[in-house]
DNA sequence: TGAAATGTTGGGGCG
DNA sequence: ACGCCCCAACATTTC
């Protein structure tokens, strides 16, 4: 058996249990190497998920520290780096868990044929998802193009358990140099209120896990009922977690699973949604196009608004419209938004104030802490029409409607909208924009962009005339 | 994982 | 007792 080092290039998958490539690299007795890259890919990535990633990357760092060993790091074009290393260590391999959007994609296959072209053994392995995208077929053997169809599939599929994680690992004897993670500013893009935000970040593989055990121990009884409520803690939390690999989803689905098994109301709407999650990488990986062009050929004639004044009212939760202002807020204060709120504030950019769905996609991109680019595209594109399993017209969401339905004590858009009720927690909105915004708390709250009757009846409009 | 318009039904008040 | 109107509740259709 060989022992030259194995190098263990980490991307999104910052933990050490339910890591099928890391426990095999154990499971070799060679010496590791794990190292994490800002290449070019990374670092385009939005403000603060990049912040988060970097929070993601230290607490991984100790986590690798507590089995012996050393993330190293490395800036610059991942090809050119991983080669600095291997001809730094003599590493006979290079070993990675998969990604599945186009860009990671295009970049790992040119370095697959690359490093092996010079000899070196370059294996890549799942666990990013439940299953791997090419493995859940429809019966004539082509993809899923229907949520539920897919559900049902993947019901009839055993999801590998997860790996423990391991105890300890050999290292090298001498490490090569790694950069300093501060010297990357990875934060710099959320200089603007990055102490806001970090107050609801829950960061690291230990945390992670704490809280998918705090969530089944209780508040998944009410989960399918509570899930609609923004006002309403019901939800996991976990998606922050999932996009870096703080937690496997593997992990997270037989925990769900041993939930349902002993009768926990709400844990099959649960793993449901974790489907949800895996949906958007068998669509992704299918139709990688769904993150920039129109996924139902035919709306490329629709007459979508660029990039425009109401939309930066949207950006900044300034539309006079308070449930879709409460979400965009939410979402500028905590780094993420309810789900239900992203539907509705999704649904107002592009049916109220027609603009294109790109539009917002890259906000969210720039925004969220648990960006995640498949579930971004996929939930953009359902949402203006132009994506699977869409019909247009069910997607012209009434705020006001919603606002009373799903948010009746007005405790969500209390909480963010200081001009209408001031409170402790909304006051931070206005702590965490840029000055630049000019938005301070004694703001008048503004008149709506648009009146909704009207707004819906233009969308219909164009929704009619595009159909032609 | 919509909303609004339109249609249907059935009970109660009333002449 | 009966028909009529009103209207709420629910169902269906349409966008």
């Amino acid at each position: 058996m060989s022992d030259e080092p194995l190098i263990l290039w980490f991307r999104r998958d910052l933990r050490l249990a339910d890591q099928p490539m890391l426990a095999a690299a154990v499971a070799t007795g060679r010496p590791l190497l794990p190292v994490f890259i800002l290449d070019p890919e990374t670092d385009a990535i939005g403000a603060a998920p990049k912040w988060r990633l970097g929070l993601a990357v230290a607490a991984f760092a100790e986590a690798l520290a507590g089995i012996g060993l050393r993330l190293v790091l490395r800036r610059g074009p991942a090809l050119a780096a991983l080669r600095e290393l291997v001809a730094e260590t003599g590493a006979g391999g290079v070993w990675w868990s998969r990604a599945y959007d186009p860009a990671s994609v295009a970049r790992d296959s040119g370095i697959k044929a690359a490093l092996q072209a010079e000899g070196r053994a370059a294996r890549s392995f799942p666990g990013h998802l439940m299953h791997e995208p090419c493995d859940v077929a429809t019966g004539q053997g082509g993809f899923y193009r229907v949520f539920t169809p897919y559900w049902n599939a993947v019901l009839q599929r055993a999801v590998p358990a997860p790996e423990p994680a391991p105890k300890v690992a050999q290292g090298l004897k001498v490490w090569p140099t790694s950069d300093s993670l501060d010297d990357w500013h990875l934060g710099a893009g959320m200089n603007r209120g990055a102490a806001v935000v970090a107050r609801y970040q829950v960061v690291g593989e230990a945390a992670a896990r704490a809280r998918l055990h705090r969530f089944l121990s209780g508040p998944v009884q009410g989960y399918a009922e509570r899930r609609d409520f923004p006002g309403v803690p019901g939800c996991s939390g976990l998606s922050e977690n999932l996009t870096y690999g703080e937690i496997g989803v593997r992990e997270v689905w037989h925990a769900g699973l041993r939930a349902r098994d002993e009768g926990k109301a709400g844990a099959e709407a649960f793993l449901r949604q974790l489907a949800w999650r895996d949906f958007s990488y068998h669509l992704i990986h299918h139709t990688p196009e769904i993150v920039s062009r129109n996924w139902k050929p035919g709306w490329d004639r629709f007459p979508w608004r660029g990039d425009n004044g109401d939309a930066e009212s949207w950006r900044r939760g300034m539309t006079g419209e308070p449930f879709v202002d409460a979400a965009m807020r939410e979402m500028y204060v905590t780094g993420r938004m309810h789900n239900r709120a992203r539907m509705i504030a999704a649904s107002y950019l592009t049916k109220h104030l027609l603009t294109d769905w790109r539009v917002g996609l890259d906000w969210f991109a720039e925004c969220l802490t648990d960006w995640d680019p498949a579930a971004n595209a996929m939930g953009w594109q359902w949402v203006a029409g132009s994506g699977p399993d869409a019909a247009p017209f069910f997607r012209i969401f009434n705020p006001a409607g919603q606002a009373v339905r799903f948010d009746a004590d007005t405790a969500y858009r209390r909480r963010f909208l200081a001009e209408l009720a001031p409170g402790p927690e909304a006051m931070s909105f206005f702590d965490a924009v840029p000055r630049s915004w000019r938005l301070y708390a004694d703001a008048a709250y503004p008149l709506p962009l648009v009146d909704l009757a009207e707004g819906r009846a233009r969308a219909l409009a164009a929704l009619a005339e595009g159909k032609t």
